[in-house]
DNA sequence: CAATCCATATTCATCGGATCAATTGGAGTC
DNA sequence: GACTCCAATTGATCCGATGAATATGGATTG
């Protein structure tokens, strides 16, 4: 094994073994690259690597911390890795975040506070009053129904069932569905099933919140497979 | 923003935008680091975090290379996650995978084709060889216990779902829990579910394997949460 | 001609040192 | 006591050199 990847288990090691805290400041590069027996430079990859995982962080003058080693904090690398696949795995990211939040909806439907809710029922409110202006700004849906799912997801009393469902669709393709989202009645449709999802939150019951949150992202996943000319409300009467 | 955080966003930005395909071979350091108008070193660093990400590997004496992408590649990096959070944590990792791991069965009770049934059978009966003799080797009986679940989550039809099960019990935390049985009952119990999984995709059942798929999981859950003196098959009675 | 072996070139790994830039903390001032 | 300013600390970046592993192409061998 090469020097970089024994020095970065070497810090990992010292980290499980409570050798170094979360929040706990390294030594100085200079002292902590002799005592590993290795030179500077070398350290610096591995404290690189461990910055990319999010376990170190470092400030120019200050010196080098480890972080909180948050679940939310270290899963938050995972973003990225969907946006790498916008194009073919989006799909299947989705399909994993419909299981998880469907189920975390129901475990917060118990679980989130009132004056939690009445935020929520705020963030739909400014949704909404976005969605009927003439001009409407996608920057800000997206914001938006980002804290409308986060704000959800992190009251179902798992921290690392909240981080990886926050992961499970990244900025990119979040971004993409809303942009997408040319005609008005898409937009309507989805600040609906947000709004059932709110409705069934505010009655405490998890069966409604969980079928009303797998119906929400269903609809997205849905949309994003039929590529063009996507059912809806004009939806052709089925063969029956 | 840091010429070492700019480098790899660079470098990230070329692999989303195809100018990097998976396996592809990068500039030679130098010419690299020239194109980017930086030093070596400070190239080296960035392709460091590229490499903790998974996202880059390299070959000492031949080149640095894209790796594969795949959604179970990037998303390993995940299971160290896990091992930090070994003692606090251990409990909502398998919560998520007990979500996960339940409709990932169910999905493969339908998919998995009829040669992999064979081969699951195997590896239960030889579990269940090791399980009964004197001896009992808990490695071995850790890997088969993988084998068995990843080769059924394998053929749930999503790899992604897949990666994310396989990484959110780590390694580590697998392991301790079939150190911690120490009483033989248990690992019948955990082989008789295991065994409980196979015959209902041997039907061919998504609810039954959801729900024994779930059962076992959540056994596992409750023998690490109940950390001593677990019930089992001589529990008390309930009061009705 | 095919296969093998070996010298050499290529390339990443590691090292040591130097300079730049940001932060911190204390000296000095009002 | 609060503020300013400077010097020490510390990470960020750069440069150059050497070591180690691999690939390549030519020579050798069957």
């Amino acid at each position: 094994m090469g020097v970089i990847e024994t020095a970065i288990d070497t810090i990992k090691q010292m980290i499980v073994d409570g050798e170094l805290r979360p929040g706990q400041k390294l030594p100085i590069e200079k002292e902590l690259a002799d005592q590993l027996g290795i030179a500077r430079n070398t350290l610096r990859e591995a404290v690189r690597a461990l910055i990319a995982m999010r376990v170190l962080q470092t400030r120019q003058g200050d010196g080098t911390y480890v972080t909180s080693l948050s679940p939310a904090l270290l899963l938050d690398g995972m973003s990225f890795v969907a946006d790498i696949h916008q194009h073919a795995g989006a799909g299947e990211f989705l399909h994993v975040r419909r299981i998880l939040e469907a189920e975390a909806t129901a475990l917060a439907a118990v679980r989130i506070p009132d004056e939690h809710l009445v935020v929520l029922g705020g963030l739909l409110e400014e949704a909404e009053r976005l969605a009927a202006e003439p001009e409407i700004d996608h920057g800000k849906l997206v914001a938006l129904d980002q804290d409308f799912h986060a704000l959800i997801t992190s009251h179902c009393g798992n921290a690392v069932l909240a981080a990886v469902i926050a992961n499970m669709s990244g900025r990119t393709v979040r971004a993409r569905i809303w942009r997408g989202m040319t005609d008005p009645q898409a937009v309507q449709r989805t600040l609906g099933e947000h709004r059932a999802v709110y409705l069934a939150l505010l009655a405490r019951d998890p069966d409604r919140a969980r079928i009303h949150a797998a119906m929400h992202v269903l609809g997205v996943e849905e949309s994003l497979t039929q590529a063009s000319g996507r059912l809806g409300t004009t939806a052709p009467p089925l063969p029956s």
